[in-house]
DNA sequence: CTCTCTATGTAAGCACTGGTTACTTTACGC
DNA sequence: GCGTAAAGTAACCAGTGCTTACATAGAGAG
């Protein structure tokens, strides 16, 4: 940024697109991707329509910024719950973390599993780069229940805990479960148990 | 429907309100629900953008309305991919039936699930009335596999069944796994073996 | 200490949207 | 036949995403 760093009447704003990303942020979360006009968020800015334009050539440019800040908190909220915990119970908070991060901010879970969204991650590198840390996560928690090697977990027992996770998830932010709807837990649950029951390979 | 039914030059429609429907519904499976407009659904029908309004007091219910003809649809491909078959098989079929239903109509399956929709939905009767008929089946199907009465189906064992297909088919329809992805029939197979390992009430 | 180059910002405008309002047309039941 | 109410029209409002032509200012070169 070369650009002045004055923000009181000046000319130039000083870090407009952090700006633009903070606020765009807290109107996903109050109130959905949908909700919020680009001509807003310049506004809250202080600064005019088009100037937003000469940081996001559109607004689900916007949007995508957004949705790669989503999933730093996500791993973060996931890294904070299973620390200190090992084994069931390291799974198990694992996919608390995911379920509560979707039913605590249903709006910026939605956004950063959104069709648009995955299709720009994907447009910018590997697949799994997009959700890299919390899976990663997953699938170290998977290896110690198991006794494997992280690069040798079992795919299917990885594809079951994730689909899970991600189905109770879904279903609570989009309302069809409640947020504490005793099923989330439950299936959960059974997750642990089948892992628990995989063979142990050294 | 007492009014007009011609459709040529008349000046009434005949059955807007089902002309909207339709139109909607194949806009939404080709492009998503925000990529059409009311004034575009009614232009297609040949008739003022007010007209429209006069069906549907807001976009929101024409889509809601939409996405209760893909529940519809989801129950009977899933009735459809069942009829024969018992056993783990016929967990398979419904599972498989559900995330087919995702991948193929990606769009329209984020409609039904739309948050918008499950609030319509719940605001107009109890929760589970929803997703009746393809829940019911899948009920059912456990039923058969432990050996037990609908009614008294393990709720752990359904809470795992759903979330996984409904989060196997969350991950394919958004792209964050792809249409066969593997990994979906991996942990659908998890699935039927957690059921059929399931003490056997009588 | 100018002078230019470029990132940044502005203002105005286009085509369109969801939704409303006042008014017309039509068909049925009495 | 005729009033009533459903069904349709045209015009409008505020707001949107995005573009284009123009203004401003900071940094580095001369």
């Amino acid at each position: 940024m070369w650009c002045g760093k004055n923000d009181r009447g000046e000319y130039h704003h000083g870090d407009l697109r952090q700006a633009l990303i903070d606020y765009a942020l807290s109107r996903v979360r109050a109130d959905g991707a949908e909700a919020f006009s680009m001509r807003e968020a310049a506004r809250a800015a202080g600064v005019s329509s088009g100037a937003a334009y000469r940081h996001f050539s559109e607004k689900d440019g916007l949007l995508v910024a957004v949705a790669q800040g989503g999933f730093q908190i996500l791993a973060k909220k996931a890294a904070q719950a299973s620390a200190g915990t090992s084994g069931a119970e390291r799974l198990r908070a694992l996919g608390n973390a995911y379920i509560t991060f979707a039913s605590d901010d249903p709006n910026l879970f939605r956004l950063m599993f959104s069709q648009m969204c995955m299709g720009a991650a994907k447009a910018a590198g590997p697949q799994e780069l997009t959700v890299p840390s919390a899976l990663s996560q997953l699938r170290d928690a998977l290896a110690e229940v198991t006794g494997t090697d992280s690069a040798e977990v079992d795919e299917s027992l990885l594809a079951v805990a994730w689909s899970t996770a991600h189905g109770a998830a879904s279903l609570i932010c989009d309302g069809v479960w409640t947020k504490d709807d005793t099923r989330a837990q439950a299936a959960l649950d059974e997750v642990c148990r089948m892992a628990l029951s995989k063979p142990i390979k050294k």
